[in-house]
DNA sequence: GTATTATACCCTTCT
DNA sequence: GGTATAATAC
């Protein structure tokens, strides 16, 4: 076979990486250095030069996105779809691998995938029951605690918490967490790595079957992986497989989710002989683009180091856009976008990315105003939508009976008469008959243990669910789930919801029928229904659901920094580069934490080919109250030669909104009090005024004294002097 | 006992 | 700005 094809357009590293022959390959591959690439041509090279079955390659990822990309461009490359070829991410193929050895994983082969809400949910439930003051030990840390054990490969039994309050508390709860989980037949994130780890470790068979199928691993982002899956990767290898490992430990941007770039310097220790290939030639962006990149890394101590270089021009300098407020800065994406367009560009080719989600609400505006359509990514997932939440716990209810979560959800999702009381009735019996919080209701309906009024509510509840389990024999997944949100009550719950909320999550609802119908379409024609829904069901949960959007309109791409990772735009915009918001405030104090951020910043940065626009605002709204926070530390990390500034225009300002015009600096919140006044007071002496929101009577200033700290005082009140 | 309304309180990033 | 919990109305 002519495999030319595969390798023209290589450079040399990359043609080295691709047919290299070594059992254990390590690719250390800069931002835009045709990571990618390589990794897609190499699956080819050892399908069609070296005669590898496509059912025995294994490439793993971490997003789904990068995972489908993958899997597109591999089988473009190889013209011919290759649909035994296992490409996905860990914990997608965690899951696929616990479906398909449910019984030697000891699992109900209904079970359900939980997300991070649902876990906390179960969190702050078994503290109410174990008596843990949540006001003394916060659930999102015990539940934070209790999943690094779990990416660190460890069970409630095999941990000693010391004399670590905290850690006992948290241990208490994983203890009960871990009964739980199996009892409801549940399933975490953590727990779909840990338990495929633990299976393929312990069971020989799932072991033997990894070992046998398996001739090539590919693993992207290396960087990325955390101690229970390399753990895993281990495993599954056996002592003739092919390794090929891809990453950038500049680009490691995972660590708070367990992530060890040191894994990289792993590979070299656990995979002997190793080759390792460097590419270091960036072929996306502007040589400006890239100078700006490794100047601001080189702030970072913590690296293995490489050097970025490119041959590409020079390009356009990097414009650092000065807004007053988030509105202004948003108003000047957008008009920036719309001269792009004008000019001949398209959406498509334009990202906006920011350090947080919340942040995409001012620029969605901006865009809506003057109407450029956009697209975006993560954000309050669909799948994580109240309504839609409320709505598949119908259907995961009826999948399987003994999920409690959904049980609880769907029962009182709309209100029917069962409240709190009722509730903790049918869990008090469940645990004494033993039995799911469903099958409990079901009995103390039939012993006549409940009153009349509840009784008739839940047998109504209980036969709807059973409806919803016939139905499916007969009606398809989205037939089904246009039934289930009309007669379930959900829509006239959201209809009494009064405003423009209630209405979106109607739409959302449809949007759901929507999405069930083109997974549906998926499906060959005799796919039995409840595979199709139970499928549906587990997608759920595991896929971020960015489908819901209009793929293949042109669209201008809104997304985090870190959903960024892996892609690139002609045209890019970091917006909100201030201090607390990036770096982002829980990451300033540790010096490895702010390395991350910076790391982050260098992702955002690469992801630019041709033109660079960062911004950052003077006032920022955070939650409800004007905020004003210095520049980020990062635009002074660019090299300023590299750069140019641009200012607001007046008039824009001046016509956009008034208060825009108010500079912050020299801003008088009353007479004689501005920002940076010293002033004093009676009780708590001489401070410097920080802050401030409100305006008239109601304006509260935040002092931040010299004896007793910051606090905010109402400024009619506080009688300061200014000094 | 349940449903509705008011207040408190949190707030990063992804699977 | 939104949701989870607490106090009140039904």
């Amino acid at each position: 076979m002519d495999v030319s094809h595969i390798l023209d357009e290589l450079n040399d590293a990359q043609r080295d990486a691709v047919t290299s022959d070594d059992q254990y390959l390590l690719v250390l591959a800069g931002a835009g250095s045709g990571k990618t690439r390589v990794l897609v041509h190499r699956v080819a090279w050892q399908i069609q030069a070296q005669g590898i079955n496509p059912y025995s390659v294994l490439a793993v990822t971490f997003t789904n996105k990068a995972a489908s990309e993958m899997s597109q461009r591999i089988q473009a490359m190889l013209q011919n779809p290759v649909p035994e070829l296992w490409c996905g991410t860990f914990h997608g193929i965690a899951h696929r691998t616990l479906k398909m050895f449910y019984k030697e994983a000891h699992l109900p082969s209904g079970f359900s995938v939980i997300d991070a809400d649902d876990q906390l949910r179960i969190v702050k439930r078994i503290m109410k029951d174990e008596k843990l003051d949540d006001a003394l030990w916060p659930p999102k840390q015990i539940q934070w605690l209790m999943n690094s054990w779990k990416e660190e490969g460890k069970r409630a039994k095999s941990i000693n918490a010391g004399n670590d309050l905290q850690k006992k508390a948290a241990l208490q709860v994983y203890t009960q967490y871990e009964k739980k989980c199996i009892d409801e037949g549940l399933v975490d994130f953590a727990e779909l790595l840990l338990k495929s780890f633990e299976l393929v470790k312990d069971n020989a068979v799932v072991k033997a079957y990894f070992h046998k199928r398996f001739t090539s691993v590919l693993v992207d982002e290396f960087q990325d992986t955390n101690t229970i899956q390399f753990k895993w990767l281990l495993e599954i290898l056996s002592k003739d497989t092919f390794v090929t490992a891809v990453g950038d430990d500049d680009q490691s941007i995972y660590g708070w989710r367990g992530a060890r770039a040191e894994n990289i310097l792993g590979f070299e220790k656990n995979f002997k002989p190793a080759k390792t290939v460097r590419l270091e030639q960036n072929y996306r962006s502007t040589s400006v683009i890239l100078d700006a990149a490794n100047a601001l890394i080189s702030n970072n101590q913590n690296r293995l180091g490489k050097n970025l270089w490119t041959d590409s021009n020079k390009g356009e300098p990097i414009t650092l856009y000065q807004a007053y407020h988030e509105q202004d800065e948003a108003r000047y994406i957008a008009d920036t976008i719309k001269n792009w367009m004008n000019s001949g560009g398209s959406y498509g080719e334009a990202a906006v990315i920011y350090r947080s989600n919340a942040q995409s609400r001012a620029i969605e505006e901006a865009l809506l105003r003057i109407r450029i359509p956009y697209r975006i990514y993560g954000g309050t997932r669909f799948y994580e939508r109240l309504e839609i939440k409320n709505a598949i716990s119908y259907m995961k209810l009826a999948f399987n009976p003994a999920d409690n979560l959904s049980f609880e959800r769907a029962i009182s999702n709309p209100p029917r008469g069962i409240g709190q009381k009722t509730l903790q009735n049918i869990r008090d019996a469940s645990i004494k008959f033993g039995t799911s919080n469903f099958s409990a209701a079901g009995r103390m309906s039939q012993e006549g243990l409940l009153p009349t009024k509840a009784k008739n509510s839940i047998d109504t509840f209980l036969a709807f669910i059973e409806d919803i389990k016939n139905n499916l024999t007969e009606l398809s997944l989205s037939e089904t789930i246009d039934r289930l949100i009309n007669f379930s009550g959900l829509i006239e719950l959201y209809e009494k919801e009064k405003g423009e909320k209630g209405k979106t999550r109607i739409e959302n609802l449809e949007e759901l029928v929507t999405a069930a119908k083109i997974f549906e379409d998926d499906f060959p024609r005799d796919a039995a229904l409840k595979d199709i829904a139970q499928t549906f069901l587990d997608n759920v949960s595991l896929d971020a659901g960015d489908a819901q959007a209009s793929a293949h309109e042109d669209a201008v791409q809104l997304m985090t920094l870190h959903s960024a990772k892996g892609l690139e735009f002609p045209l890019v915009f970091i917006s909100g580069l201030e201090e607390t918001l990036f770096p982002h405030i829980r990451s300033m104090d540790s010096p490895d934490q702010l390395e991350e951020e910076r790391r982050l910043c260098y992702v955002g940065i690469t992801r630019a080919k041709q033109k660079l626009y960062i911004t950052y605002a003077e006032i920022r709204k955070i939650h409800g109250s004007d905020v004003f926070n210095p520049p980020s530390r990062f635009i002074r990390e660019i090299p300023p030669e590299l750069m140019d500034e641009v200012r607001p225009r007046a008039s824009v300002t001046m016509s956009f909104e008034r208060k825009a015009t108010q500079a912050p600096k020299d801003f008088k919140i009353s007479e004689g009090i501005s920002l940076g006044q010293r002033v004093a007071h009676k009780k708590f002496g001489q401070g410097i005024v920080l802050n401030y929101e409100g305006a008239g009577d109601s304006a509260r200033v935040q002092i931040n004294f010299d004896n007793v700290g910051s606090k905010w005082l109402v400024l009619s009140f506080a009688n300061l002097e200014v000094l």
